[in-house]
DNA sequence: AACAAACAAGAGCACTGCTCTTGTTTGTTG
DNA sequence: CAACAAACAAGAGCAGTGCTCTTGTTTGTT
């Protein structure tokens, strides 16, 4: 990210940090969010609880730290997998991708998904310093539907798009070189929903009595997503 | 729920329970389940907090019974919406009216859907307790989808289902009488998926940046799901 | 060499969930 | 009515938490 440090004192300070911040992912993927303890942290690393304070001055700076790193661990496995389509007019088969990576990233990581998409815990309000990392997996899904519409494919609705809903959509709309059709958008939107919808409840447990295969359902919903985005 | 009290002390148990639970609720509303403590409630009530254990064994116990209730909640809220619509056969209106009320409730208690559909916060495993309610807004989309299956309506896709995702699909299809059509089961599952992802990821701060006016574009996307759903 | 900034450690505060013990109230039984 | 056990309330106390303040040390710069 930033410069390499100069000095020793910065390097090590440098390092303290990561190690808290690995510590802290090691106890947040194994006894969540709301478990995590400062102290605890310090005692791994053996250090005094207080000098911890000094590299993130609350639990709660150290907790959206976290949510930072898992916003960005899953942008970059979900950017991965769509790259890993090597035929990029395979707009079906990176939808696939990318939608697996993301169930996938989420069941491997049921604290961070739940710490990110689920409620998040520090203070209810979303710090600033999470809005750009955790638009990085909605871009990517979002240049798919450019692409897509790009090679002129249509989704197979709305067939109109209300002026209130086209000006309340206009961002997501323009974040891409060329703006997304309303159409598009809308859909574009309801797909993304829908997707991040199915992985929060089957990760929290409201599948459990009506749903017996987890992973044939969310292969079906995809491709049932990807004929309503009308790729291929 | 169970039988009228008898003795003076059952009744004063059961007036105490309540007490606690309201109090609960209401912190619970206020500062979130986190910071939800039973000394202070306690406190609030004028008693020993230690004599709060004799009505909820932990605080994960109480916060189990506000999950319970606040399924209860929403439950009610999505029927009461769903009975309040005159014409039965108005299936669009009767779509609307639910998604309405989910999104709406969901606004108004932002910590109890947290607690609900967010990450449910005790012990990460959604006690048995919570089950049976938590079925209950599933079900009254359930029954919107088998009453526009009896009114000879058919979902726009998908067009066929393959075997595994029938018996993935089994438990919904058959809770229903007659039983909902694979294609419906499919849709309906998807839209069930979409509506809560929605609510969670506008209350949960995701759309933040890229819708301007979430009303309208939820019900946009109630609209196109209508479509989608085969409604009028 | 002098000095200020950065650092680590420990004690301590106010708070938490929860348990154990003591003493009281209540409802039931002989 | 008396006796007794169950249910109850209150307090003290334990182990843990986030966080702050103070003290003493190390580091980098002037």
């Amino acid at each position: 990210m930033a410069d390499a440090p100069r000095t020793a004192r910065a390097t090590a300070r440098a390092e303290l940090t990561r190690a808290i911040l690995d510590n802290a992912a090691a106890q947040l993927a194994e006894i969540g969010p709301a478990a995590l303890s400062v102290r605890a942290i310090a005692r791994d690393l053996g250090m005094a609880s207080s000098a911890v304070y000094r590299y993130f001055p609350s639990r709660d700076a150290l907790l959206t730290a976290l949510i930072v790193e898992a916003y960005d661990d899953l942008g970059e496995a979900i950017e991965a997998a769509d790259a890993a389509v090597r035929r990029r007019s395979d707009l079906r088969g990176r939808l696939r991708a990318m939608a697996q990576a993301l169930r996938t990233w989420a069941i491997e990581h049921p604290h961070q998904y739940a710490l990110t998409y689920g409620s998040p815990v520090p203070g209810y309000a979303a710090p600033t310093d999470t809005v750009v990392p955790a638009t990085r997996s909605a871009f990517a899904l979002l240049r798919l539907f450019s692409d897509a519409q790009r090679a002129g494919r249509r989704p197979l609705g709305p067939e109109r798009v209300f002026a209130a809903e086209k000006a309340a959509l206009s961002p997501v709309m323009a974040y891409v070189d060329p703006p997304l059709s309303p159409a598009y958008a809308v859909r574009g939107v309801a797909v993304w929903s829908a997707l991040f919808g199915h992985v929060s409840l089957e990760l929290f447990g409201h599948m459990h009595n009506g749903v017996l295969d987890y992973e044939t359902h969310f292969a079906t919903l995809v491709d049932l997503y990807a004929n309503d985005l009308g790729l291929t």
